[in-house]
DNA sequence: CTGTTAGCGCGTTCAG
DNA sequence: CTGAACGCGCTAACAG
């Protein structure tokens, strides 16, 4: 690989002048710019990132770590991000967990390869974020929450879109909703279940807790609670799952058994992904904004990046779509048909 | 942040000591390197990337470009290609186009960011990878064919799908079938309209100009070529849209006009994503094998990394999926229904 | 076994 | 306006 040296001694000049040349600084004569850049072409020149990065102390890069690549549902999340990083210049890379030892966040924000970082994994553990975070390297958190220096946090309302859509089965009609929740260390599910329960408390619904299944947000686990709680003979009127994979996982394991959603049971889910919209009955769920929560996620990250301190966190707000699973007879204030 | 320079200050050892001990270089007493491991978790000491990938000229790192990281098309790729890069303990990241001049690809491999690259992304241009590729970075495209050095080649087998899911079309009785093909520049769309072709000329079925539209692979403008193609009398038997969401705007936009899929016309669509399987009537499609398609080229990118040379190209079958869009009376070899 | 030293490639002074 | 020299933080080779 051609090396700046290279292409100062092809031109005849020094190395210094070189680089002045090529970064457009002011101050070279126009005919021995003219020079350099022939020179850096004709090699093929490129800069070294890695030496560069060295030398200025920054990347010009930002980092989103998320679980899974998968899904609408992120690439939203991403272009919201990359439209504001882009605003800024800067260059966006993704990635994900991995297995082994030293894989991903390790090097791209531990060894400092990124001058930012946006996470939405739970499998980055709240320690390395701890100890990592600080005015060279701020972090957007959008999955948890931590109170610590240069920690943002960005995040929908979980808690009052599961209010809103348990409040719109309730105002159905519909008084035992069952639950079931993701992981017991989602951050997410536990936010969404506080919102079914303050809903339920709100219509003086005492919590039934025979009705709170724990599933791991897989359509698997929805299948399996629908099994386990048809085999029940008091079916509850509807149920709320944590995601809409597991509603769906729920309404597969009701056809099954010869049960019809939304007639024998009410079905709604949380995040609206695409497959939502398009399966039989339309499952009705909370849409998150994940493009915006891209933008906002990364324009606070540029903030505090150019130095701004003492920037609050941010909630978005989310909304009810009701469609077929749930009958959607009754319209609730901030709801949208689709 | 804490430098080496910092650990060795406080251990009362050489920096070069400090740098052995880290890096369990054999030759370090064992007590000298308890003070050095135990200066560094004080200080919370981390390498810095920059300064070790100048040094050795690598980066552990490896680099995959998507158009877009939408969908769980991209996402099994993704999975497949960090699968063999942890087992290699390389970290992978994944980045998009972008807008501005310098992002994304022109920080990550040509300031040699990365060990190597996997390149699913028309928008990366011919001449930068022409100009990039090379020993010291390996790339492996996977949406278009360069005869260059170091330039490896992995790909589902677009045309014998695109050929298997029109004979499929044929040996229904269909004889008219009409192609709407992706953008004209799209390496894949042509491979499969190649397909296409060949399968009518087995069947000595001659090529009606007629029957051959242009869409640009989204959902609109296969609802745009619906509506083309309904106000003509001479109604086809069958269309093959050069990829699913085209397929989908097609059978929406046959709902609108009353045409009945796949009674008055059977559609069939390529790559089988998700929402294939759920919308109505399923639509019969070809699978391409993403999550080996992953595997194999990261296999074949680290293999060359390794020095490895004259890897050949990959082509991987793919798979026709019958459903309903095609009736789907009459099974074809090496289909499935799903 | 440990300390010293020389770069990796680049950007940036500071003399000339 | 240009060239020489220094250092970013680290690793590796070589002395001691």
């Amino acid at each position: 690989m051609a090396t700046l040296k290279d292409v100062a001694k092809l031109a005849g000049v020094s190395i210094g002048t070189a680089s002045s040349a090529l970064n457009r600084h002011s101050g070279v004569k126009e005919s021995t710019r003219k020079k350099v850049l022939e020179a850096a072409s004709l090699l093929n020149y490129r800069p070294n990132g890695a030496a560069r990065d060295l030398k200025t102390q920054k990347t010009d890069t930002i980092g989103v770590f998320l679980h899974d690549l998968a899904g609408p549902f992120y690439s939203e999340l991403i272009r919201g991000i990359q439209d504001v990083a882009d605003e800024y210049e800067y260059a966006t890379i993704a990635s994900r967990g991995g297995k082994g030892r030293n894989t991903s966040w390790t090097r791209l924000f531990v060894e400092g390869r990124v001058d930012g970082a946006i996470v939405l994994d739970p499998t980055v553990p709240d320690e390395v974020i701890r100890s990592t975070v600080g005015p060279t390297l701020p972090i957007v958190l959008l999955d948890r929450i931590l109170d610590v220096p240069y920690c943002l946090h960005v995040a929908a309302d979980h808690e009052g879109g599961a209010y809103e859509v348990t409040k719109h089965l309730l105002e159905s009609g519909i008084r035992r909703i069952a639950f079931v929740s993701g992981p017991s260390d989602s951050h997410d599910s536990n936010l969404r279940f506080r919102g079914y329960k303050r809903s339920l408390e709100e219509f003086g619904i005492e919590l039934d807790h025979s009705l709170i299944y724990r599933g791991d947000f897989t359509e698997g686990s929805g299948a399996l609670v629908a099994r386990a709680m048809l085999s029940r003979d008091d079916l509850p009127g509807g149920v709320f799952a944590a995601n809409d994979e597991m509603a769906l996982g729920f309404i597969h394991g009701c056809e099954s058994s010869d049960i019809i959603v939304p007639d024998q049971i009410a079905v709604v889910g949380f995040d609206d992904i695409i497959v939502a919209s398009y399966v039989n009955p339309a499952l009705t769920t909370v849409r998150q904004p994940m493009y915006e929560l891209g933008v906002v996620a990364a324009r606070n990250l540029f903030r505090t990046i150019r130095g701004e301190k003492d920037i609050s966190p941010v909630i978005l707000p989310t909304q009810v779509i009701i469609r077929d699973s749930s009958k959607g007879h009754v319209r609730t204030f901030g709801s949208v048909h689709v």
